[in-house]
DNA sequence: TGTACATCAGTGAACGCGCGTTCACTGATGTAC
DNA sequence: TGTACATCAGTGAACGCGCGTTCACTGATGTAC
């Protein structure tokens, strides 16, 4: 026999207690955080319901709407926050860089970790349909961690240590396939991948030297 | 004035006519093509419901039973289609191959134009979260399209022109750079992209001449 | 120190909606005799 | 050639469900006097 007293939708290791007047703000966070995790743990954004965020944070439906306007704004709420820890994460990594191509890789590194670690989060932040503005070119420029990587991408140039070239374009094409193996990996669990450092250091290794054989004077083997 | 006769669900355009005994089986391909047309042109899998399926194909929803168990079935089989539609595009792309290094170019350019051309089915395929068994090891064997890349991918080994290696090692990094380049213009379609031939061409030179500087003799001016 | 009152965090119950699916049925088509 | 009947493609109406959201409300908290 198990003691399972769920006597509803508030157990009472979860139970609230009122705000005091004034801090109403601190239940949006409770909001958020609460969605964030059910997200990561359900794995499905769909199976994420307003009444299932409610009863996470131990409050009734309506109590939502008191801090968002909707089901979309806290998913953007949502969002934000994790794009700010995808930029925390890559800045970490970037400072144990030794020179701008060793940052490069290290924030490559970093950003497969990121969604390998969080997949569901990932999902809706690259893989999704929503917010149909939400890299326009405004608002590209604040995105931090692509910015970053453009600045990467540039010092690397000028330290002579990538082809020159258009770093927006360049850093596009790294991008792709970082999420590229971020994504399918997500999409595609059961594919009978390698183990995943072998896969990213394929990927980095791809993008670094090329596929293409080279003569022993280091010239490619073809020409395209 | 606009002369719309819209007088319900069955517009006379495209009325049905009862089968023929034993002709049944023929509404079944027509609810398939009708749920690959309308995801093309919602563009949203979701927006897609057993009704819409069946007052585009000009009949009622129970209809849709006779020939399929329930809705993920009919999907399976509008996902079958367009695994089959894809190989047949990259294999028409690849009888026009110089040699086998070319013919990893075609294949990954035609992967792109596919997955652009039908973003909404290309998200079912590779970015969905269906079929939690959908590329299990069994099925990778049958997967078409990928077998035939890893099968030029090979060739080009054994002539020299890509680097000795795992061939499907190498065949998952090549799908990695096109499907990201793919997905994420599906996904992010209001990020200022380049134009789709340069970013492409950008992610081709990439994985076949990697990014890093080379010195007048060829030679990486970088270790890593 | 006590009390009336404004504030505001949070509730309870219900709304309309579209969904996938079921079930008893209809009626045209072909077949047996 | 005519008729009774089996077959089967497709229908009409309804089911229960969970969803996002709304609205009138409660009751604890703090404040003014």
């Amino acid at each position: 026999m198990v003691d399972d007293r769920s006597t509803g939708p508030t157990p009472a290791s979860t139970r609230r207690h009122r705000a005091r007047r004034g801090d109403g703000q601190q239940l949006r966070q409770q909001i958020i955080h609460a969605t964030a995790r059910l997200l990561a743990d359900t794995g499905d954004e769909e199976a994420v319901s307003i009444r299932s965020i409610a009863d996470a944070v131990g409050v009734t439906p309506p109590s939502i709407y008191l801090h968002f306007a909707d089901k979309t704004e806290l998913v953007f709420a949502v969002c934000d926050e994790h794009f700010r820890e995808l930029d925390r994460r890559s800045e970490e990594a970037a400072a144990g860089a030794r020179d701008p191509f060793d940052e490069i890789h290290l924030r490559g590194q970093a950003y497969v970790r990121f969604g390998l670690e969080n997949p569901e989060q990932y999902r809706i932040l690259f893989m999704g349909r929503h917010q149909p503005d939400d890299v326009s070119p405004e608002q590209v420029e604040q995105w931090a961690s692509y910015q970053h990587m453009v600045d990467a991408v540039r010092r690397a140039m000028d330290a002579g240590m990538v082809e020159p070239g258009d770093p927006q374009l360049v850093t596009i094409g790294l991008w792709a396939a970082v999420h590229g193996i971020t994504s399918l990996m997500v999409a595609k669990p059961t594919f009978p991948w390698p183990p995943v450092d072998v896969v990213v250091g394929q990927v980095m290794a791809m993008c670094t030297f090329g596929v293409v054989r080279r003569d022993i004077d280091g010239r490619p083997a073809v020409a395209v």
